[in-house]
DNA sequence: AATGAAAGCACACTGGT
DNA sequence: ACCAGTGTGCTTTCATT
């Protein structure tokens, strides 16, 4: 992981796309060393994949909810987090210390989409209190910046 | 937004750097036509960007936090988020409703560095209050669940 | 770890249905 | 909206340092 390595993967996050010519240009290194170093990133971990990035807005989503939410004492822990998948509307989710069990981000077309999972939340999925708030909008911010410290 | 668009883009969201070719033998069209088909997505910004996950845990990141912020009465908004590109720890950020003003995700080796960041954002950055807790894991959903509803 | 050569593919165009 | 052909450029493997 030195000062290429860290380059090569600004650049990817910039654009998982580019060839590895293209990178080797950059970096001032051949393609196949570029692709050699890539593909160490990759079985080490650093990188964990190449993705599409989505706008839930641009597919009609356009309203996004945080919730914080707090299980039923006799809900297996386990079963719910599979569960998930079931619910579309969840983009991502983690499990939290503190007052509550997860906090969920959910992308909605509008309220009454909201109100419909935060019932089915309720009734299916065994969660006994839910706390929201609106998503405003979110911020520009790389996790490419962790790699200055590195 | 037919059908088979959402497949491509299910497809180049598990692995945004498949060929052409490779999407068109899935969805059994030619590389061409599928090369087209991106490019529309991304247009019409369905498709944002083709980004490298990053896992801060490879990089020595092994704790996050996420933090609600509220900010000073004097501090300008604007200002504040362009300044967060600063502080590499920040991996995410979100302005929302409610009790806070903002909720930022944090990345850090140890609870000692975490102690400097909520240091920095109150004396630099503006922040009067701070409510923080720590992300036990992540839960494994895919924003690709919303073309099931599209 | 990095490189160059060469074979095999993929990509972007153009043009055509 | 889709496909085929073409020229160019990319990726990969292997041998070499």
């Amino acid at each position: 992981m030195d000062a290429i390595d860290r380059s090569l993967v600004r650049l990817l996050d910039q654009d998982a796309r580019r060839t590895y010519n293209e990178l080797g240009k950059e970096v001032r290194l051949s393609a196949n060393t570029v692709a050699d170093r890539v593909r160490r990133l990759r079985a080490t971990g650093v990188i964990r994949g190449f993705r599409a990035e989505l706008d839930p807005g641009a597919l009609g989503r356009g309203l996004t909810m945080v919730s914080d939410v707090r299980l039923r004492e006799d809900v297996d822990r386990t079963r719910f987090e599979r569960e998930l998948h079931q619910v579309p509307q969840i983009v991502s989710g983690a499990r939290m210390t503190g007052e509550y069990d997860y906090q969920l981000r959910l992308a909605c077309v509008d309220p009454e989409e909201f109100e419909t999972v935060v019932d089915r939340l309720k009734r299916e999925h065994g969660v006994r209190e839910l706390r929201s708030r609106l998503v405003l909008h979110d911020l520009e911010v790389s996790t490419t910046g962790l790699l200055d410290l590195a």
